[in-house]
DNA sequence: TTGTAGGCGTTATCAT
DNA sequence: ATGATAACGCCTACAA
């Protein structure tokens, strides 16, 4: 009797159980005021019945609707082109599967739409709280929603970025310290990053990151920005590698950048990572399936996921979250990368 | 005065503009029964105070939510190794919007958890309706929504899988025909195929077209099972060439192991595609940044979600949907492939 | 054309 | 401990 074609409600319960509709209500949500002979009977008999809540019905009355927000730029190429939104949805979904929130998503299409998806869902009451993510430079959305403080948001960004908003911030810049110093310790003196747009935040943290610590070691850099996709990875790695005196390492801002250079080299007779060195970010399959195996700055993205579940039901039972810092990054060392070639 | 603090509700638009709370849902809703010249008012004092209806209320009164579910299985390695799923919910998503529809999506992380996510939504209605993807074999999910005729649903699958409910046929069975036709017209006649889980319907769907078509063609045949992961498909891709006698040409179930497979041919000195042909399922960026590029069978699966959009809006109209074909696959013949080697 | 009132299914307040 | 009863915000007959 686990589902019942017609929808059973509470009052059906109680009817059945003759009691209130009140009790009912107490007994399901485990509250006082009903004995526990009432309670176990009441809760028996909405089993039998196979009562559930209406959750309009729920949402309407506690004015909590389970759910969380996510707005996803619509950009099928970027968001096919990494692996980066699935896993972070797998974490946040299985975490918030525990507490029986669902998630919400919603594509912006237009130039607006993100903005006025906000807008609406502040409006609507559609979610009970928001996850901010892929926000860009000066983004209007941080402005909006630190005005709403009645809309618990958590963004996903480097704190610089998301104004005054509860952040997990990205390890990005200490990962591209990281990788840096990893490829001037094997000798390398003149490098390049292939990054990806240079409107998104986080392009532009990487960059600052990047020409900084470069900078600070001594080093020659170079950075040019695509748009993710492995034509202008592609391209970008043959501007690089046109002129004689070329950078003997790149690291690329996503995998499938990395693999396409990796190509252009080969195609080039450019031998990796004897001639050239080659890293990628964010590690997924593809760095492992490649051959040689890439060399990646890794992390968790499905713990990444998770914890901004956790910090977004905290937000919504009105604790204090701060500025979290996400786990930081691990270079995971494979067969593209290795001491800078001697005659040069 | 877009977006105010505090909620406005119809009652506050009725009194700002001196009508009843009635008139102002007839003139929001377009209804008739209210004057253009009240509508026209309403509608200007309802834009002033940033009025929006209350997603919970609306959806009571109406029981409808403007949501359609996706149940996706938790399994972080399987979502993120491809981005077929990514893909589909950019295209759907994007057409919903449209619609001022949303997605709701839940991840099933236990056993049975898939079948009871989708009990809950047919007793809570928290979704208008469902899509149901990656069907397994004697999926019980689809026997228990052949059973609620209340809730629509769109399965995505083979139709063969599907039982009766309304189904966007995948193309797979044909494409595999066109995939093994093409290695044939290239002088192939030992060929394998390294396919996904074996559970999956839509594995089971390709394995028997993929046999029954080899068998047709009197050519000779492998058919190995992974997890999807370049871990499994190398060690499959090293099984089928440990043989002296190995296939002089593999189809792969998705890229990432294609890709391994073309990592461990290349690491045993195996030339592609001139000693061994390799095509990749599913096109993806991967295929394009692969050195050399992958020959594939692509699909728009961009193009799939939208049109499960128009379907789902359809049944949820109470149109009648029966059982549409998907776009057909396309050959995308690139440097993986070629003739079978002529001494062997 | 307009306003009044009841219903959607729960939760929560108030007497009893 | 229990049972009416009023929100919650919107929609929609039904009267006026």
């Amino acid at each position: 009797m686990a589902v019942q074609k017609s929808k059973v409600t509470i009052f059906d319960v109680a009817k059945a159980s003759g009691v209130s509709s009140s009790a009912v209500s107490y007994a399901l949500n485990g509250k006082s005021g009903v004995s526990e002979d009432t309670r176990a009977k009441v809760l028996k008999i909405a089993h039998e019945l196979g009562w559930k809540p209406n959750g309009a019905a729920q949402a309407l009355a506690k004015s909590k609707t389970q759910r969380i927000g996510l707005v996803l730029g619509y950009d099928p190429k970027l968001l096919a082109v990494e692996s980066y939104m699935m896993e972070l949805i797998s974490g946040l979904g299985a975490e918030l599967e525990k507490h029986d929130y669902s998630l919400l998503v919603r594509m912006a299409v237009g130039e607006h739409a993100k903005l006025s998806i906000i807008k609406d869902w502040i409006a609507t009451g559609n979610v009970d709280a928001m996850l901010l993510v892929n926000i860009e430079l000066g983004d209007p959305c941080v402005t909006l929603l630190e005005e709403h403080t009645e809309m618990p948001v958590l963004a996903i960004a480097d704190a610089s970025v998301s104004g005054n908003l509860p952040t997990l911030s990205s390890a990005d810049a200490d990962a591209v310290r990281q990788a840096v110093q990893y490829l001037y310790d094997l000798g390398h003196r003149h490098i390049a990053r292939v990054a990806g747009p240079e409107m998104l935040a986080h392009s532009y943290i990487r960059d600052s990151a990047f020409s900084d610590v470069a900078t600070e070691l001594g080093m020659r850099y170079r950075c040019l920005h695509t748009d993710y996709t492995p034509e202008t990875g592609s391209e970008a790695t043959k501007r690089l590698l046109s002129f004689p005196e070329h950078p003997t390492a790149i690291i690329y801002d996503n995998d499938v950048m990395a693999l396409s250079g990796l190509g252009v080299a080969t195609a080039e007779g450019i031998t990796v990572p004897d001639d050239l060195s080659i890293m990628s970010w964010d590690d997924s399959f593809m760095c492992t399936a490649a051959y040689p195996n890439l060399t990646a700055m890794g992390r968790d993205v499905v713990g990444t996921g998770t914890k901004a579940a956790e910090l977004l039901l905290k937000l919504i039972d009105g604790e204090r979250v701060g500025n979290v810092m996400e786990e930081p990054y691990e270079l995971r060392q494979r067969g593209t990368t290795g001491p800078v070639p001697a005659e040069r």
